[in-house]
RNA sequence: GGUCUCGUAGUUCAAUGGAUAGAAUAGGUGUUUCCUAAACACUAGAUCCAAGUUCGAUUCUUGGCGAGACCA
């Protein structure tokens, strides 16, 4: 159990045996002592003042005189401040939490809980590649998924492709105009980057021919419609979904090869999924429940004969559910998935990452599953995530800006190489290790610089200054990780691996020990927030406490023997919480660099 | 028009209603006969505006101003 769990039950428990009132001890505010006074963590009395008509002063007195009588294994001392309890830790506990972690590679792993959690993300259309903000859904989701693990949860990690769509049939319809047969291969280009091409083609062309018309005296609305091109568009969606042999042909062969494309990117970049949906399978359920929730009076029909739910007693609008040729709507099929997947995983939760454009259709996918009576209904949770945005705002197709997911990793890599060329550390590198390391940099100060906010805040990224390697940054902490593992690697005796070591713990050391401490608390607050940047702001806090440290204290050649066993153990623990913990926000750490 | 987010150092981000609002970066100044200087130390710099709630407000409420998303 954590120090500060121990405080506030303890606090708690003390509190009923003074005054026979009982607190959840979450109830309770337990602070770290700010570096001005003496103490390590704080206790907020004002909260119970009115409560228990004390004053803060006679309350604190008496709370922290009894603390000390109970625990003294744990708090030495105490004083009070102005309302503020002030808890000074025993140097004896940082030790023996020393002594019980440094062997234990579990540190920080919750017990199972039992319970499962879906998580979907990435979620990509197959008429182009992935971009900037897909970098931030995937680094997202998979992240989201290690955290829950970490803190005891079974995790399913799901994909829905959107595979088929008006937007589909352009790239195919271009393909076949402009494509001459051109294939990937014959190309040279990679898979998602060639539909994607044919994409902006057929944008173009439909452009061209809707110029043409509205130069001929073609109302524009109508021209949008008349254009040759969007005409053969929407025949061809006609024809997929009449399964029209050529063109289910045409659309697996398109399909196949940005799922090459695709399969590269996620490799390079590490996302993984248990389960892929494709939507060209699951777009037809939820049409029967429809016809049930007409019969249950939870959804009306018009006189046209289309479908809706009246949400205005839940302070939102009516929502179309059906339309009135009887095609079913995307609010449906989600809601027909959202039963497939219960019916598959039986998942106690299960989470979208998507982004906050969203709010709104996941707000009423959930209400009407919920007023359905669907047993998934309430384990449905958004976890929206705000957009990614250029210094000039937002990323635009038509102007150019999209930063392209592929051309950003590569980047990174290559500024990785030239860096660590320049600082020529590691020229005994073969050429794989070589490539390894850069791809390590490259993805660490990536994949850390959209998973260090606050996932429900829109961040912006500027590609001029593109992303630092100093400071805030994956790198920082991958160069605390190497330096501590070259120092372990020098030790020629392993004494310090089981050796249990007394003393008095110096502030710096203190400092990193406490700091290491919180480790576990911080992955169950990840978890309960679904808030990756939680573990990077702690690790980088953890990595900055540790090179001040290494910068004062000599491990090697500490004042003794026994400091320096301790000062390995403590350097141990450090490498592996950064280890683990970067490696809950999918970044690996290099043994050198 | 309606609903919902968001306004914090020059910039990018922190702060369950708590003590003198933290970091990073950019700027200025230092540190290498000493375990990796992708590091460390020092310095300077911010809560959009106005009311309200209270022991205490960046945080909660209301009203402005500004940015964005969604629904028509």
């Amino acid at each position: 159990m954590s120090v500060v769990v121990k405080i506030k039950e303890a606090a708690a428990s003390s509190i009923q045996a003074l005054y026979g009132v009982s607190l959840i001890p979450d109830q309770l505010q337990v602070n770290a002592t700010k570096p001005e006074f003496e103490g390590d963590y704080t206790v907020v009395l004002f909260a119970f003042v009115k409560q228990l008509k004390k004053s803060p002063d006679a309350l604190g007195q008496e709370i922290g005189t009894q603390l000390i009588n109970d625990y003294p294994q744990v708090f030495t001392s105490f004083n009070l401040i102005k309302g503020f309890l002030n808890l000074v830790v025993a140097n004896q506990f940082w030790l023996s939490f020393i002594d019980t972690q440094k062997n234990n590679d579990q540190f920080g792993i919750h017990a199972a809980t039992g319970k499962t959690v879906m998580v979907e993300y990435s979620s990509p259309n197959t008429n182009k590649p992935l971009h900037l903000g897909h970098l931030r859904n995937n680094f997202l989701g998979w992240s989201i998924a290690e955290i829950l693990k970490t803190n005891g949860n079974n995790v399913v990690k799901t994909c829905i492709v959107n595979d088929r769509g008006i937007h589909i049939c352009k790239s195919m319809i271009a393909w076949q105009i402009f494509g001459n047969g051109a294939t990937p291969q014959s190309s040279g280009v990679k898979g998602d980057h060639f539909v994607g091409d044919y994409y902006v083609k057929f944008n173009d062309a439909y452009k061209a021919e809707m110029a043409e018309l509205i130069a001929e005296g073609m109302d524009a609305t109508l021209a949008e419609k008349e254009a040759p091109i969007m005409k053969a568009t929407q025949a061809m969606l006609l024809d997929w979904e009449a399964g029209e042999p050529a063109v289910m042909e045409l659309w697996r062969i398109m399909n196949g090869w940005v799922y090459e494309g695709f399969a590269t990117t996620y490799k390079k970049i590490g996302s993984d999924f248990d389960k892929t949906y494709y939507e060209s399978n699951t777009y037809l359920l939820g049409k029967d429940l429809v016809a049930s929730g007409l019969e249950k009076k939870v959804f009306f029909q018009k006189e046209d004969s289309s479908v809706w739910i009246d949400l205005t007693g839940d302070g939102l609008d009516e929502k179309l559910v059906q339309r009135k040729d009887g095609t079913s709507v995307y609010m449906t099929q989600d809601i027909g998935l959202a039963v497939h997947k219960n019916e598959e995983f039986h998942a106690d939760q299960s989470i979208y990452v998507v982004g906050d454009e969203q709010n709104y259709h996941f707000k009423v996918l959930k209400l009407i599953c919920q007023k359905l009576g669907i047993p998934a209904a309430d384990g449905i949770d958004h976890l929206s995530y705000g957009m990614v945005e250029l210094p000039t705002g937002k990323m635009k197709s038509r102007e150019g800006t999209v930063v392209d997911a592929d051309d950003l990793v590569d980047d990174m890599i290559t500024i990785a190489k030239n860096k660590t060329e320049e600082l020529g550390k590691v020229n005994d590198f073969t050429t794989e290790e070589l490539t390894e390391l850069y791809d390590t940099i490259g993805l660490g100060a990536l994949k850390f610089f959209l998973l260090r906010v606050d996932p429900k805040k829109k961040m912006v990224f500027n590609p001029e200054e593109s992303i630092d390697f100093h400071g805030f940054t994956g790198p920082f902490v991958q160069y605390t990780h190497a330096r501590i593992k070259s120092i372990l690697r020098k030790q020629e005796n392993t004494q310090w691996q089981t050796t249990t070591v007394a003393g008095e713990l110096l502030p710096l050391e203190m400092a990193l020990t406490k700091q290491m401490e919180l480790f576990p608390d911080t992955i169950a607050d990840a978890a309960n927030e679904q808030d990756p940047s939680k573990i990077a702001i702690y690790i980088f806090e953890l990595a900055k406490i540790f090179n001040t440290f290494y910068n004062q204290l000599s491990i090697n050649n500490a004042e003794n023997e026994e400091k320096k066993l301790l000062r390995l153990q403590m350097a141990a623990l450090t490498a592996q919480i950064l280890q683990r913990g970067m490696a809950i926000l999918g970044i690996k750490v290099p043994e050198r660099m």
